[in-house]
DNA sequence: AATTATATAGAACGACCTTTCTATTTTATC
DNA sequence: GATAAAATAGAAAGGTCGTTCTATATAATT
């Protein structure tokens, strides 16, 4: 087994399990212990839980996008409801129990490390690329609309830990119809 | 000081501490030690952690829906438009960094215990409450309306941590607006 | 085959956690 | 003023935490 499958192993390992129980909630032992691994080659990897977090979210970010791009014709008739559904199955195969990102700023606002950078640079990236979409749609309110799109999505995530993906996803499609409709 | 006023002091204390930096990422100690209090008075008081957690989410509820109940009169014109405002003023006061509640969903699923039952109840008791206000109004698809405002109030409470109450309300009472107005 | 880099298991560290205990002091009741 | 109840400080128990260390084994490179 080649140096970078133990790293990669114990990232997978460790988004899941600090998706599912929080990054307070998982010990070191856990991980592991769950990805087959000695403690020292953890810490061969990762300089500490903190710098295991950070990659995580690094990680996930990547995903997150490579996701979004894969799933949004950003050229299409109506590529924010392309966003939306994107996000909603997003929701459904990997976040069905709130945001790990929104997480992390919580759980490490005001410690004193890289982390709450990361994750609010992500939420960062989200507001501008629903301003670029405005944008290629000609929107002359672009910031509004980004803005109304960003709440949406993250109000769909929240809604999810509630009544499931499915159901929320429905719910938010409808009031993204509704807002590109009635937005000039 | 008598023996309710120790305990008033124990959950206000409680409750701001488990706000600010989470369940997990505050002790007993530091608890008791900014309540000014004996471990065994808090002890006296509650059987563990989880139940002082079980007390502050119900007092938690109780506070937000006074404050919900006082500024929204339910057979006003836009009794919507007031409900997304009054959580507005909520989140600027009280919740300026997440939700307690969902959080505690999170952190307390699958732990065996009533935590995260409290905490679910508070939000069937939201939708609940928009599927009232959508009923006095003669709204044919109550629970339709009432789970895109239960949405975009979620929406709000995450977009505050990431861009603060005010604008985040903002962004919500302009798609209330745009919702009430076209949606039977 | 020899050498170098990685991974291994498992113990040990000090710090912190929740909970319990003890013994003393304060407060309230009669 | 005597008696009972409640609150006190502080230690201790029994865990788990993140991190470091040691000493052995495996794999990769030359």
């Amino acid at each position: 087994m080649s140096r970078s499958k133990k790293k990669d192993t114990l990232l997978e390992v460790a988004e899941q399990l600090f998706y599912e129980h929080g990054f307070r909630g998982v010990g070191l032992k856990q991980i592991i212990s769950e990805a087959n691994v000695a403690t020292m080659t953890l810490y061969n990897h990762f300089s500490s839980k903190d710098n295991l977090v950070e990659e995580v979210l690094k990680q996930r970010e990547e995903r997150y996008w490579s996701y979004l791009d894969s799933h949004v014709e950003m050229d299409s008739d109506s590529p924010f409801i392309l966003a939306v559904e994107a996000h909603g199955r997003w929701l459904k195969e990997q976040s069905y129990k709130g945001d790990m990102f929104l997480r992390a700023i919580e759980d490490y606002a005001g410690t004193d490390n890289e982390i709450e950078n990361i994750a609010r640079g992500h939420k960062a990236k989200l507001l501008t690329y629903f301003q670029l979409l405005a944008q290629r749609k000609g929107k002359d309110n672009e910031l509004n609309l980004a803005n109304q799109f960003t709440l949406l999505l993250e109000g769909t995530t929240s809604m999810t830990t509630l009544i499931g993906a499915e159901k929320a996803t429905e719910y938010s499609i409808a009031m993204a119809r509704t807002i590109v409709q009635h937005t000039s």
